[in-house]
DNA sequence: ATTAGTACTTTGCGTTGCAAGGTATTTGAA
DNA sequence: TTCAAATACCTTGCAACGCAAAGTACTAAT
């Protein structure tokens, strides 16, 4: 029930998902399992259970559109791809996530 | 339902509360309303029905003590202390911090 | 035909933040 | 004395989110 350690890191993710995600698709168009590896590489682990119901949220709220594209190796993939609407959206997060940063640092830094 | 903005930092903050109400409290002891009060200052608005159930569960899991003190102007108060697992829960939580902004600029970064 | 690999989807659970309403204590004015 | 305002703490019900786990579907190679 208490993972310490991951746990800590699982709760810190909440909320900050979905302005990786947008982040990553404002570069380039990509489908899920492409976006979990760079995710990865990022060292943001994300598991498919919940990226998945995320695309299809941002989806549903026009911030992202898709199309599918046939692969050469396995099923067609879903590419994602960012809307107008998901930029301006990306733009509010990027305030809003100066603004817990400059907060965390306001806490702390009042530290003697 | 979707009010953007706004919804854009409640979803943030999840995660980042545990954590910003530690960091207050290893600085020196205090109760709720004087927290609130510090966050709202730190731009990081919280309501009563937020943090009361937050600072509930740390007493339980032992990351905080309190103590009642009678106040000259109302009611008493229950000022809390970090203990010595906050402290220790708190590195933890310094790190991963660390981690998920690394982790977002690595994402931006690669923009071109 | 069967297996392995890739990709997308769904269900059920626990945790969290919040709006709204409630309880209790103290002080000061009517 | 009584009533209102201020201060402080607590609870309930709801919706959103991340995740574990299990499921579906398509393709290629054995």
């Amino acid at each position: 029930m208490e993972n310490s350690a991951e746990n800590v890191r699982s709760q810190m993710r909440k909320g900050v998902l979905e302005y990786c995600i947008l982040s990553i698709l404002d570069k380039k168009e990509a489908y899920a399992s492409s976006i979990l590896e760079e995710l990865k590489a990022a060292n943001m682990i994300v598991v498919e259970g919940t990226l998945y119901p995320l695309l299809i949220r941002q989806k549903n709220q026009g911030l992202l559109s898709y199309r599918w594209e046939e692969s050469t190796q396995g099923p067609p993939r879903k590419y994602y791809c960012i809307t107008e609407k998901g930029r301006q959206q990306l733009g509010e997060m990027d305030v809003a996530w100066q603004e817990i940063v400059d907060t965390i640092r306001t806490i702390k830094e009042q530290q003697i």
